[in-house]
RNA sequence: GGUGGGGUGGCCGAGUGGCUAAUGGCAGCAGACUGUAAAUCUGCCGGGCUAUGCCCUACGUAGGUUCGAAUCCUACCCCCACCA
């Protein structure tokens, strides 16, 4: 393979890049001297269970983003073999087992997400998507103990960490062979694609270097791992998740202002470096960010350009200026009720909505049922609940109890706005007719 | 296979016949304060209702004893420790 000058000068930097930004938690010794002779194909794998990506597991992707920005190439796998297998950990059933063709779909599905972030031309350097289950599946028992099994004993697999913490609460054989069976994801794309780094999470850490293992071990090969911290926000809680649930990039799941929404929502202390490991804004840029943030705290600024990157890369520039703009007149301190139509409607269109009847709000909808309605109660007793603490508003003015709505309630457009606390906002609307 | 310990609400963890929808902590939600931030303080935190009360569901599973069980008995399932 010819490489130009320009790979050659910028590899060396993707080490220097991730540390830079946080996003290096560790990687094994001979990585950089690899990279410094040129660009390398690296991989990163993807759990299939899902039709689509949550942000949850967007590092990675950001990894493998920079790789490819870097000169090398990305390989994304998605798990259909070892979704088979499943994690039985923490799970009171057997996972049941996924259908090859609902794994391919919903791989198809995240490589479309991908595409955000990862260019899947067909140059050098373009990313290609493959699926596990395409060479595990036909790998049969005993050629897998004879040929991966057998370069490794229990004693190197009982030292990892992955298997030591499971100890004492128990760990299924199945579970216990995972390492292997990703191992040999490794050390078959090695073989295959040229592939000789992977990225992960820091919690893969054990398993890249059972893959690195086997390739030595049995093919003589000389792989390299790389991976980065698990996010988590300064208050200690999941990255990813809000009260709804996971955050995802399919707008079907999570709708575009809320996925702008959650990046706005970030907490201060977390926004420099959600902004070095989600966005591929310069670090001088996030200085200057940063910066301006620290002068008024309350504008946001850092929030707002995190929101506003991120966003644009999954949805695009229109429905950040939609979500913008929905936020604008739901946050801005202004009546709600006194919007024209045209801004109701925009609202009405970014906030998640309930059709309701005209018969419905002709004869009074009680504020319990039409909170749980809304989805911002899950039950009318919490409904009421929060009720009684002051908790949720009929267009913009707190709510009590027995409080109704009716015809009267309705905004220009034909719309109710209902809230929860400050952030949380629904809208009914009542439906036309026929 | 033997012996001992254990399975409680999203998680951790009390409770060992009625006062227990079940102490406490964490997480979560809401209120106050703010900046759609944090910290702090306060309230809530299984569900339903014709609601100062009533009903349903819940303490591994299935039965049983009892006026009454998460608490006692029996069987079964699962986990852990030590022994074999």
């Amino acid at each position: 393979m010819t490489r130009t000058a320009a790979f050659w000068a910028h590899m060396p930097s993707l080490l220097e890049t991730l540390s830079g930004r946080g996003m290096l938690h560790d990687a094994t010794p001979d990585l950089a001297a690899r990279l410094a002779a040129g660009p390398i194909t690296g991989y990163a794998g993807f759990d299939p269970t899902a039709d689509s990506l949550g942000v949850g597991g967007l590092m990675p992707v950001m990894g493998l983003a920079w790789l490819q920005r870097l000169g090398g190439k990305p390989l994304v796998v998605v798990g259909g073999g070892t979704g088979l297998i499943g994690d039985p950990s923490g799970k009171r059933m057997e996972r049941p087992m996924m259908p090859d063709e609902v794994i391919r779909a919903n791989a198809a599905a995240i490589q479309t997400q991908l595409s955000q972030f990862l260019d899947f031309g067909a140059g050098a350097t373009g990313a290609k998507m493959l699926n596990n289950a395409d060479w595990l599946a036909p790998v049969g028992l005993l050629e897998f103990l004879r040929d991966t099994g057998k370069h490794f004993t229990v004693n190197y697999m009982l030292q990892k960490e992955a298997v030591k913490s499971r100890m004492d609460t128990g760990i299924s054989y199945t579970e216990f062979s995972y390492m292997l069976v990703q191992a040999y994801d490794f050390a078959h794309l090695a073989a295959t694609q040229h592939c000789e780094l992977q990225l992960g999470g820091s919690d893969q850490w054990g398993n890249i270097t059972a893959g690195i293992e086997l390739a030595a071990r049995r093919d003589g090969r000389k792989l390299h791992g790389l991976v980065m911290p698990l996010l988590t926000t300064a208050s200690g809680t999941k990255f990813g998740k809000t009260e709804t649930g996971n955050v995802w990039l399919d707008p079907a799941k999570t709708s575009p202002y809320a996925f702008h929404q959650f990046w706005l929502q970030t907490e201060d202390v977390d926004a420099e470096s959600m902004l070095k490991c989600m966005t591929f804004l310069k670090l001088a840029e996030i200085a200057a960010v940063m910066a301006q943030h620290a002068l008024d705290p309350g504008g946001r600024a850092a929030q707002r350009r995190l929101a506003d990157d991120v966003t644009t890369r999954v949805h695009g520039a229109d429905a950040v200026r939609r979500a913008t703009d929905a936020a604008r007149i739901l946050f801005g301190g202004d009546d709600v009720r006194d919007a024209d139509a045209a801004t109701l409607a925009v609202v009405a269109g970014e906030v998640p909505a309930t059709e309701i009847s005209r018969h419905d709000l002709d004869s009074g909808i009680p504020i319990a049922d039409a909170l749980q309605r809304s989805g911002l109660a899950t039950s009318k007793a919490e409904a009421r609940r929060g009720l009684a603490g002051a908790g949720f508003s009929v267009n913009g003015v707190v709510a009590n109890e027995s409080r109704v709505v009716t015809t009267a309630d309705l905004l220009g457009d034909g719309v109710v706005l209902l809230r929860k606390g400050k952030r949380s906002w629904a809208a009914l609307r009542v439906h036309r007719e026929g």
